[in-house]
Order: C-alpha cells, then sequence, then structure tokens
DNA sequence: CCGAGTTTGTGCGCTCGTTCACAAGGCGTA
DNA sequence: TACGCCTTGTGAACGAGCGCACAAACTCGG
C-alpha cells in the first residue's frame, strides 16, 4: 500500500515527540488522509492496536518498517549525475530512510572518480560489477530521456529488479522488474491544468467553440 | 486528467517523427496505456479523431496543451534553492514544456544574488512582490521539511493557487488552492515494499507469526 | 464487579475508473 | 455508387477503493 511511507513519516514525528500511543484518528489527522482508511490499511499488516487505546507508536514504527522491508540493507545505485543525480547522491533523505547509495553511474568519462555525497562515480561500463559487488537491488534513472531506456536495460541485466525513473519518457521492463516513474514537469503540467480549469473555463470552452476550424 | 501530460509527450515525439496521424492504439502503446483509455480520455476533449484514419498528430498536440493550459504563460516561483532546489532551477523540462521559472527564492542571505540558470536569488521576505510583479501561480517548495508549512502560508498570501512540494511533511492548504506533492524517499520505500515481497514474504511470515510477541 | 466512555476492526453500499465489445462512421477501390 | 476495411466513440459490465456506521473489545472509575 502506496500510504504506508506516510503514516511512518507521521508516526516517525509522534515518536520524536515522545508521543507512546496514537489513535487512528490521530494518526489519521497527521497523515492527511480518513480514519477509516489508516484502520483498514493497519489492519490488512495485523492486529495490532487496542481497542479503546490505539496503537503503539513504537511497535507499528517496527512493523511498517518490516513490511516496507527499510530493515534490510537496501543499495541504490543512481545513474545519471546531471543536476538532479546530484542533488539525488546528495539528498539525505535516503540514508534516512535507511536506503544505502552504493553507486554513482555516468558515461562522461571525465566525472568519473569524483566524489559525490561521499561516493565516487563510476562508469556506465562497470555497473554490472558495481550491482553485483554491493548487492544494490534498486536503480534510479536521472538521465537524459535518450539514454534512459539502454540505461534501463543495462540495471535489469545487472540484477536490479526495482527502478525509479526520473527520465521523461515511458520505460519498459520486463516482468518481475517493478518500475516507478517521477516526472517533475508532469505534475507542473497538472497543476497548470487546474490553473486552467480555475482561470473561467466556460467563456473559453465558448469561444472555442464558436471559433473552432471544424 | 492526469494522463494527459504523457499523451502530449508522446504526440510530440510522433510529430518529430514526422508522423501526421496516430491511431488511439498506437498512442497508447507510445504512452504505456491502454487503447479504449486513451479514446475515452480523448473524446472528452472533444470529438477530434476520425474514425477509419485517426487522429491529427498536430491538432491533438494544440487541443491537449490548450486543455492543459500550456499556452498561456505559466511563471513558477521556486522557493529553497538547496541540491533539490538548484537541480529544479536548471531542469531544462520546464522551459520546454512552457513554464517560466520567474523567481528563486531561499532564506539564506549569503545566497541572495546568487545566479542559478539565469536567475536571481531573492530572499524569502520579497516573495509576495515577485509573485505580484511576475504574475506567479505556481510555486514550488523544495525546502526542508520544517520550513515547507510556513513557506506554503506566505505562498498562498501572496497570491500563488498552486503549489508543488517536494518536501516530506503533509501540508494543509485552503480550499481554492490546489497542492501537489512528490516525496522522493516515499517512491523509493514504494520500490522497497515490492522488493520485500519479491523476496520471500511467505518464509518471513511464518517466522513472524512464530516468533511474534503476542 | 459493573457501567460508561473510547477506539479498533470490518461488513456494506456507493462511486469512480477501467476494460470489453460493438455499433457508427469515414476512406479507398472498383 | 457499392463494398470491404479500418478506427473512433460509447454503452455496459466489472472491479477496486472509499467511507459510513456499527459491533466487539478494552480501560477506567466507583
Amino acid at each position: 500500500m502506496a500510504r504506508l511511507p506516510v503514516y511512518l513519516r507521521a508516526l516517525v514525528g509522534l515518536a520524536e515527540a515522545a508521543e507512546s500511543t496514537v489513535s487512528s484518528d490521530g494518526l489519521a489527522v497527521a497523515s492527511g488522509v480518513n480514519s477509516a482508511k489508516v484502520r483498514k490499511d493497519l489492519s490488512h499488516l495485523g492486529s495490532y492496536g487496542t481497542r479503546g487505546v490505539g496503537y503503539d507508536v513504537q511497535f507499528l514504527i517496527y512493523q511498517i518498517s518490516r513490511e516496507l522491508g527499510l530493515n534490510e540493507d537496501r543499495a541504490v545505485a543512481i545513474v545519471g549525475l546531471g543536476n538532479l543525480g546530484h542533488a539525488l547522491a546528495n539528498y539525505g533523505g535516503f540514508a534516512q530512510r535507511g536506503f544505502r547509495v552504493a553507486a554513482l553511474v555516468d558515461t562522461d568519462r571525465r566525472r568519473v572518480g569524483e566524489q559525490v555525497g561521499g561516493v565516487g562515480i563510476s562508469h556506465l561500463d562497470d555497473l554490472t560489477d558495481l550491482v553485483r559487488a554491493n548487492d544494490i537491488s534498486i536503480g534510479v534513472i536521472a538521465t537524459p530521456a535518450g539514454a534512459a531506456q539502454d540505461v534501463c536495460d543495462r540495471l535489469v541485466a545487472a540484477g536490479v529488479t526495482s527502478i525509479l525513473n526520473f527520465a521523461p519518457v515511458v520505460l519498459t521492463v520486463p516482468d518481475g522488474v517493478d518500475l516507478r516513474k517521477v516526472d517533475l514537469s508532469i505534475e507542473l503540467q497538472i497543476l497548470s491544468f487546474h490553473e486552467q480549469r480555475k482561470a473561467g473555463v466556460s467563456s473559453l470552452r465558448s469561444a472555442t467553440a464558436a471559433g473552432a476550424p471544424g
């Protein structure tokens, strides 16, 4: 379930505030969702709550972390060290959640050897060795669109089974490989769409209907 | 509809390949979705296809762009010029899709005046003036989590009606303001979750059942 | 022990999006 | 003009997810 990480973040915040238990409603408010949804989601993990009391914050953090596999050591490779790749390599949130940036890879040989966030940049040709040596299961693609599918294929061939794609292109992966995408400009376009709706759709519609070529 | 930007991207690719028309199935493959979904989505914009032929690529690009409001001049403010903010400010994809990065804002006065991607950094206190002077309707929050809600409130107060949040925190906005969020570590956690499922859930489940405290 | 108050876990109906399947309609050829 | 052939547009069935509402169960005070 895609909301578990949100709950986890909220729970960590509650733990820092020295809260020992939390009700489904409290967690719902902190996570920005409905309380029934929280209860239903958590019940799918097992019955970890106590009626009349709520959920034990620490225990829930442990259970959700386990469910998400955050107790395991998850090594990540970042491919493409442009602006976005640099930002990702320096992003503290990954290490904080238990992810280890084990490899940085680029095609530009002039960048090889450069240190970013304490990790040296390697060449794309060494990807397979790096993946196997560091037991990397997750690959992050931060390359230009044109290179993304090739990089993706190489990651899969090297044994990576989960890919996070930032390149603005639709990638294809074989069965058994999970693929998620984040397209920054698409997010902006969706906001633009809503702006458009807010700014008088009716007038625009009628004008278009009158002036449409056919 | 959240898929329109994906269609648009695919259509631009087809246009560059000098394709004049495209069938719903062709566009579906290029966008990674189902062809029936494509037809239903496009029919909501109006009947712009020709039976037996398909859709006119250029005309569809125009119609989707119009629907998304990409013909209008959309000015964007980026708040928080850390690693991520820098990457966003330098990201060419925004300008390419018709967004204009009109203001960069940070709280660190030592950064004020610095140029990033051709735009100077201003101080957060000048946000309202910048928003009004540049007619900014979209704000991007790339600050640490602790500062995000304050920045969000300031953006709203200044007149921004759409916000894209990269900070790992749940923001609250008044009605009429659109909010979207991108949490990079959540994406990784979702991948980790699927890795967990792939790596023998059954064995882990039984071990947990046997060793569970109660 | 008992009753009042609180909170979990879940059955049920509802809504929304997806997908199937097919009729409606345009194009090319003879 | 008449006839296949192709593709759109859409009605209808299906399924997933959401939220209400309530019974079950626990705590606390007397």
